[in-house]
DNA sequence: CTGCGCTATTCCCTAGCGGGAATAACGGAC
DNA sequence: GTCCGTTATTCCCGCTAGGGAATAGCGCAG
């Protein structure tokens, strides 16, 4: 299986929490604008990887993705955004690259702001359904 | 198009809330059991659906999808439950049919406590971004 | 001018999800 | 007994997301 990074989520794009037994509340946030996706965390970790990287394909690489997915998930991005998060660079020094925006690196600090709330909010829920679900059943 | 029950949520299974802009910050919610799905809002709609109906075959048609489908989600969810969600009786009086536990009704009552809680949580949360992909940009 | 590594773009192919139809078994109503 | 509508189960099929490979174009380094 090819390297992917290393994230504290969980399978999929989404995050989960729980305290025991078991049982967990998972989620999945995502922001869209005119009704076009625009922001997920698959989509934030690609912005991450690629400011990490320099460029679509090793972004790509590192995540186990093809580069054909990451180009399109970017050009999705920066279509439907009010400003572009990402800007290409093609031939050049190096073949060129693509590297984050001002907008583009907001957006990544602000997700993962919300983020950190929703599972504040998803351990505290969690433990709504822990007496109907969890080791001792009551209803 | 087949008909659909009439409910609040947005396209998909997931929830979406926010005040203006076209903006929008959309999440969704599951509950897992030992790694297995066990509550997501289309099996909550689809037990409401269950409940409503008095059969799987009923449900199924009214939600719009197959009864393999539904059926399949619903021997899922008793699988993986502690207590069993739903009861089934294969023929008799008016051919059988199926009804919720105790546990099934109160699996609907909390989950959409949760989603409650969460939809406050995403209209709060989404004004996080308004200035960033809301009508004036900043960044 | 040549090479290189990247962006950009196309085509094919696969796996999985889920619809749709067909069938059997069941058991009360009649 | 027959009839009926349900649960239960199987098989086939179409759609879509996304991987993989191949190719072209670009522009600086050398």
């Amino acid at each position: 299986m090819a390297y992917h990074r290393n994230r504290k989520h969980v399978d999929g794009d989404g995050w989960a929490s729980c305290a025991a037994s078991g049982l967990r509340l998972a989620g999945r946030l995502w922001i869209e604008c005119d009704g076009q996706t625009l922001l997920s965390w698959k989509r934030i970790d690609l912005l991450e990887c690629v400011r990490d990287s320099g460029s679509i394909s090793l972004a790509a690489r590192s995540m186990g993705i093809a580069y054909r997915h990451a180009w399109e998930l970017l050009e999705d991005m920066n279509q439907h955004s009010r400003q572009p998060l990402v800007e290409r660079v093609v031939g050049g020094k190096g073949g060129g690259g693509t590297r984050l925006t001002a907008a583009g690196h907001e957006a990544i600090r602000r997700f993962h702001a919300v983020v950190q709330q929703f599972n504040v909010f998803l351990e505290a829920e969690c433990s709504e359904f822990l007496d109907l679900f969890g080791k001792r059943p009551e209803v």
